[in-house]
DNA sequence: TGTACATCAGTGAACGCGCGTTCACTGATGTAC
DNA sequence: TGTACATCAGTGAACGCGCGTTCACTGATGTAC
């Protein structure tokens, strides 16, 4: 990487991601705007133009920071879970992994939208594999029986991101600490008790 | 009412939130502009504020509409529920409850999107009590053990919310209709699983 | 070693857009006398 | 019954804002000879 200061920025385009990414962290989607991202940077708003093809291109980027982050938090909370039994460390992996989706979403509410918006499954495969890793290794455990696996990503993914959402931006968002902590608890244990045979 | 020709519109308040329930439909909560609400309705874009005292004000309207039709939904779809079990019914309730959920989350994403923004629990009081007492049933019939009862509409919530956005303008929204169903019901499968004793 | 030149990353000004909101105003209505 | 007047629902023009994107341009860099 060169000097930062001078006509040639050197690596423009990393800096004007890292800004977009503040901006996002900051003020989600809608307050990720060319003109302000390029105002950060220090630079002239349309230099952007040549690194991105346009305000979409550069969103996709900052979307993919998201996923990268939140694949890390769940790595990060399934990582620590050191138990013997292969049954109860199945079980305890698949709920880091609801915890780390809920703590990144509540933690980073604008990137955790970014990720979200104009977004398909493909692009989420990071994510998407660390659940699905968790719930085979709740079959191989035999917790989870064989014919409920099928789509069991989707039961235990609509709930923690309905959680998310309720908590985060949505109607649920001024609930105090303490009772959302309780909730996320007792939704977590619904989910394990739906999945086991 | 009186005639809507002329300079006096005799109705313009009501004509307004129309006008911005139809825009909230076609284009979610930042097509909803005062400016496009007052061409429809064929007034000045001034002429508004002699109804309401904000943007944020009108919105707030479009979404106690969305509120209304998302608790129809709910009570139309518990309304054909007939079946002589008190078990049965109470469970077929509750899943029909969470059926209309998505059902309507799908069928008017930009309402249900207005209606889920700057919004507090207490105004989904319609909602949030239809789903209160299909658990109450569910207690009443002796399938959700009391134990179980407290909170248990906020598992039940975050299931159905997630899967409405996951579905409606999230990742999967591309999903085949046929493996959407298919999912859902796997979803409601879960959520009934997990709050039996 | 020196230099002409191609390359392309940056700049500055401008276009066109649409919004929310406010201001001073005018038209229609109904009511007190 | 007729009319002056208060009331307030509408209008039209304007302000200030900020955006995405494009245009013609200039400055820095490295490389072929």
């Amino acid at each position: 990487m060169r000097g930062v200061t001078g006509y040639h920025h050197g690596n423009l385009r990393a800096a004007l991601v890292q800004a977009a990414v503040g901006l996002g962290r900051e003020k989600g989607l809608d307050g990720i705007v060319i003109r302000e991202v390029a105002r950060r940077t220090g630079v002239s708003h349309n230099a952007a133009y040549r690194h991105f093809a346009d305000r979409d291109d550069l969103l996709r980027e900052v979307a993919r920071v998201g996923h990268d982050e939140l694949a890390e938090t769940m790595r990060s909370r399934v990582r620590r879970v050191r138990v013997k039994d292969p049954v109860e460390r199945a079980r305890r992996r698949l709920r880091e992994v609801g915890k780390a989706y809920v703590e990144y979403a509540l933690a980073e509410p604008g990137l955790f939208a970014v990720a979200f918006s104009h977004v398909s499954i493909g692009d989420l495969s990071g994510p998407y594999e660390l659940l699905g890793a968790a719930l085979d290794d709740c079959v191989a455990a035999g917790y989870l029986p064989e014919s409920k696996r099928e789509g069991a990503e989707l039961s235990c993914w609509a709930g923690v991101h309905g959680f998310a959402m309720l908590y985060s931006t949505g109607p649920m968002s001024d609930a105090p600490r303490k009772q959302r902590d309780a909730d996320l608890e007792r939704l977590l244990d619904r989910i394990d008790e739906g999945l086991s045979g």
